[in-house]
RNA sequence: GGAAGGGUGGCUGAGUGGUUAAAGGCACCUGACUCGAAAUCAGGAGUAGGAGCAAUCCUACCGUGGGUUCAAAUCCCACCCCUUCCGCCA
């Protein structure tokens, strides 16, 4: 959620930030101002009158201790009618806010003024790259020729329990996505000094709102119903990512400042509709309805987002680095950044069977978006002004998603004779050096 | 699902219609005392919104939403959550 007074003082200013999402969000910004001055306007008319009411009420009160009663009925009759009047304006006032609340949760957060204005993932500037494509003397296999070989997936009976976009990992195949998980989860919480946390993987609405999920992409995600009750239904969301429950840990909480940054990693599964998107119910494991993540969150004081958001991009590049994956990261230009997202770096992996890059991670800062939402907010021991309380920087990224993760290693790793080598990074893990049939 | 009890500030805990933003205690901040600290004493300190250049003032908030009243933490209704016991259950 946008600052509405960064909106009331810095108009101009939002208007072309938001532009450079070529998104059309400026032109939205008229009505919240109509609003909110509508709002402004009423609620000292309110005011006023409720200034008026405390003040006779108590003189009433002083009145009937002093067994003046005739008076302060007097004043009774008097009040009466305000009271009326306070009560229509205070609907008045509820229903422009609630219109105005409505309007500022469908706007997108301003790209940092250091994003690169663009249109499409064509315009993103290619960050660095690390390793290179890794060579082979025979034609690489994609990873449903591999892991069917090798009986690490079964992509037919997957469909058969849960129908298309869902994956059934088998022997091998489950074996390397737990050690995979368990990989990163030691490497971040060890290495990077992340506290792990397992959260729940079903949400309330304030959860998705929070994080920016909602409303606006509510068509996106999955919602439950709690067996034949179907007023359950909407009460809780799977989540679609490990963001949405531990981005939400402080909701509502004033921290103190000694007690930032906070790092947290998880492990969840994702679940995601995918409604419209392209790739859904293709055979493989690229899009798909739940895969498995490993998430980073920092919460920090806004003086050090940015230089969070660098180093948690290095911690998630760090996976691949230490899997020998060959990499590039991106900056994602102003039209593809996500919607609470101020500035986003993917991490795109090799994966030699698909002949593309995969993206397996996007780390963003959504600056005080996401923590104006949900209200979190820390109060100040340092600096100007001490005990002053203000949003938090709120950053997310993968650490990384899991599935295509998986597929990378997979193609990258693949042998002429079928078999899978395992890099030495994770043969502690899995307890072998290879996958053979 | 059934029964009982309960949700008040950072925590604890009073308050059952009228100077109550809300006693007391703990924790916290400032000052005094001290070489320093502890103890003691004095004072301060909630969150959000609005008006104002500012000092400051006003409004709302005692789980949430309604209602009664001139006036609600306090009375009434609905809902949510927590605790304990019973039932069911991984």
């Amino acid at each position: 959620m946008l600052d509405i007074k960064l909106i009331r003082e810095k108009t101009d200013f939002v208007r072309e930030r938001l532009a450079t999402r070529n998104a059309g969000d400026e032109k939205k910004i008229d009505e919240i101002l109509a609003l909110d001055e509508q709002r402004r306007k009423i609620l000292i008319e309110v005011e006023q009158l409720k200034a008026t009411r405390n003040r006779v009420s108590k003189e009433i009160g002083a009145l009937m201790g002093q067994k003046k009663t005739a008076e302060a009925e007097a004043k009774k009759v008097e009040t009466r009618q305000i009271g009326d009047k306070i009560t229509e304006l205070d609907k008045q006032v509820g229903d422009v806010e609630q219109k105005l609340e409505a309007v500022l949760l469908q706007i997108p957060n301003l790209p940092n003024e250091k994003v690169k204005i663009g249109k499409t993932s064509e315009d993103n500037p290619e960050v660095r790259v690390w390793g290179q494509k890794a060579e082979m003397s025979f034609k690489p296999k994609t990873h449903v020729e591999i892991t069917e070989k090798l009986k690490m997936l079964d992509f037919a009976r997957a469909t058969k329990i849960s129908g298309s976009g869902f994956i059934l990992y088998t022997g091998w195949g489950a074996r390397l996505e737990r050690a995979l998980i368990q990989f990163l989860l030691d490497l971040h919480t060890t290495e990077h000094n992340y506290t792990e946390v397992s959260p729940p993987f079903m949400v309330n609405r304030d959860c998705m709102i929070g994080v920016g999920q909602f409303p606006k992409f509510a068509d996106q995600y999955y919602g439950v119903q709690e067996g034949n009750d179907t007023s359950t239904f909407g009460k809780l969301f799977l989540i679609p990512t490990a963001e949405t429950p531990v981005a939400n840990i402080h909701r509502d909480e004033i921290l103190k400042e000694s007690q930032l940054p906070i790092y947290y990693c998880a492990y969840t599964p994702c679940f995601r509709g995918e409604a419209g998107a392209a790739g859904v119910g293709t055979r493989g494991m690229i899009r798909v309805h739940q895969f498995d993540k490993v998430e980073l969150i920092k919460i920090t004081v806004p003086e050090k987002g940015y230089e969070e958001l660098e180093k948690l991009l290095g911690n998630a590049e760090k996976v691949l680095q230490l899997l020998g994956l060959h990499y590039r990261v991106v900056q994602l230009c102003t039209g593809d950044m996500g919607f609470a997202s101020a500035m986003t770096y993917d991490i795109e992996v090799w994966a030699p069977g698909q002949n593309q890059y995969l993206e397996v991670s996007s780390c963003s800062n959504c600056e005080d978006f996401q923590a104006r939402r949900m209200a979190m907010r820390f109060k100040t021991e340092t600096g100007e002004k001490v005990g002053e309380n203000k949003f938090p920087h709120i950053l997310n990224g993968s650490g990384t998603a899991l599935a295509r993760l998986f597929v990378a290693l997979v193609e990258t790793y693949q042998q002429e004779d079928g078999s899978v080598k395992i890099p030495p990074a994770l043969q502690p893990y899995l307890k072998t050096d290879r996958i053979t049939a």
